[in-house]
DNA sequence: CTGAAAGCGCTTACAG
DNA sequence: CTGAAAGCGCTTACAG
């Protein structure tokens, strides 16, 4: 184990047998030169069909499969991107996965990935190990936090891009749903079904939503609406009976992710009447008992276009960093949304 | 692009600048040789604390990172692993991948990730690409298919464990829940209920349930219940109203994975009584409005003793391909579980 | 059409 | 305590 990097044990004894064939083994048995087996394996012109049976004869009988790290080491690029995500519970974070390994998997990319559960030190661990292996990009779910241990890298040439969340302290790509629009659409859906006491459900930290807060008191003020500051810092425990909520008298709230509106969907006390508009969609929102609206945007294109993005970064493009926002749409579900006369005005 | 692998096209110019420092760039600044940078990088005794000093100024100084691709090039492994999902859509699976991170971690290793969808001409590509890059272990969720393809790697010594799922025509280790359990909880908590008629719900290609079928079939003999081979070969369409299920007069199913017990779920009319137990746990099954009972198991844990056994037969440990099976629970949901009286008999 | 040499960035023996 | 040489498995110039 060394200071720097570590790893798991070193494996003991030549218990893997001799290894695999190399290009060596194969130039010997086919009775060519190094590099006459490049030039086939690479389908470079210029060699005899005679030459090149020899050598594929030799690659067959060999088993031989050309190394790709070696090979890659040689040429500078690694072919392969670095994916983290904050949470692979969280069905969001795995449509981004996918949308990225869709563009990757087009243009040949390989990925690395991992997770942080929101451990910021897990996060750097994570980038870190994988600028290491020399990749040609990144993709991040950003934890809260600074991203300042990653100025360096990406002055290095690690083309970056934070995705679903804005990073902190480091500039950066960055490609986000439309959260302006986003907090508009909630808002004045509720404010159209009568509400006027709407909170806002972040998380706990307070820092994935900071900007979706402001956006949430810009929509209140747009609607009309004055809106009491405690009711941007609720938490999903406020809801039960009694608390927090029932003593702001809050009638809806806008939930900042769908892990915040699933947790206000288990905190809700039974008969207790809420309109919930959460920014997200997620699996059987449709077919709970408290059937919920979202604004929703699509994870697996925010992915899609974080690793396009990426890849023209790759490719050459300079000029700052940009904001990339993928578009929101309202889907309204169930009657809950609407408020009993008796509670108007 | 050449005719094995491919990959993305090659970068043009030298738009990323210098390249980064290399140990031959800190040796010259600090004025030692490459061995002596080595020494101080990996931390080996024998080094002047003086040398020691100079030398991390250099690394300070020029931002040096050690390339870990070309280390492990050197030292013959590659200190990652590689693991290939169904589909990421399927929370099961992105659990048994968070298992795998988490041991992974624990050694030191890195992931990389990809998924098939299913596809076994992906799935092919993949583990080919992976073991390209001489990836230490391969862990799989098969599709449905022949895995023959790998023979040549395993024999080559690329670890090899299958999850969720037993691997087709390649001898390799699984790790897999307890089918037969499952099958046994499932249809005794049906029968104790009264219900005699219980069909089996697998997924379209009839692939992946099939060992799970003939459990289905051994449990329902074992309650002395006599199943029609019909009620075996359900799907979820058959449930519409006057499908199959109707004339088949099923009053019960056991479905093959969380994404049949959803699907079964979405396909269910309003007002048809049907007792449902899955198998696999899925995120608000305990909130929809028709709960369903499910026989559990841990995904994460499943994904965490692959890697275990991965682990344990990289280090050496030989022997026959082994099959291990991960204990399930019975988790009893909701109503719609009991029989009316006017059904029994 | 084919090949011998040098090198990608590091480590592994082996000398001083 | 420190270093010069060889090599991991491949590719990139450069010769024949």
């Amino acid at each position: 184990m060394g200071s720097i990097g570590g790893g798991p044990a070193e494996q003991s004894g030549p218990s893997r047998g001799s290894g695999r064939p190399t290009m060596k083994d194969v130039a010997s048995r086919a009775g060519v030169a190094l590099k006459t087996v490049s030039r086939v394996v690479n389908g470079e012109p210029g060699v005899t069909p005679e030459t090149t049976r020899r050598v594929l004869g030799a690659i067959e009988a060999l088993g031989f499969r050309r190394n790709e790290s070696a090979r890659l080491l040689r040429t500078g690029r690694t072919a392969t991107l670095g994916f983290i995500a904050d949470n692979w519970a969280e069905p969001d974070h795995v449509a981004v996965y996918r949308g990225l390994e869709n563009i990757a998997t087009e243009h040949g990319y390989l990925l690395y990935s991992g997770s942080t559960d929101s451990d910021a030190a897990r996060e750097e661990r994570l980038a870190l190990a994988m600028c290491a292996r020399r990749v040609d990009g990144l993709i991040i779910i950003p934890t809260p936090g600074s991203h300042e241990y990653l100025v360096s890298e990406i002055e290095a040439g690690v083309a970056t891009v934070f995705v679903l969340h804005p990073p902190e302290l480091v500039r950066a790509d960055a490609v986000l749903p439309d959260e302006r629009a986003a907090a508009r659409a909630a808002v004045s859906h509720l404010a159209g079904l009568g509400h006027q006491r709407i909170g806002f459900i972040g998380d706990a930290a307070g820092y994935q939503s900071r900007t979706l807060r402001d956006r949430y008191t810009a929509a209140m003020a747009a609607a009309g609406l004055t809106a009491d500051p405690a009711w941007s810092a609720l938490s999903p425990a406020d809801l039960a009976p009694g608390g927090r909520a029932d003593r702001l008298a809050v009638t809806a709230v806008f939930c900042a992710s769908p892990r915040q509106t699933r947790e206000v969907l288990r905190a809700l006390p039974p008969g207790r009447e809420l309109a919930i508009v959460g920014l997200g969609d997620f699996e059987l929102a449709d077919l709970v008992a408290t059937p919920v609206t979202v604004v929703s945007y699509d994870p697996v294109l925010l992915g899609y276009t974080a690793g396009e993005l990426l890849i023209r970064r790759m490719g050459g493009e300079h000029g700052p960093p940009r904001l990339v926002e993928v578009p929101v749409t309202l889907t309204v579900r169930g009657r809950a949304a609407t408020v009993l006369p008796s509670q108007r005005g």
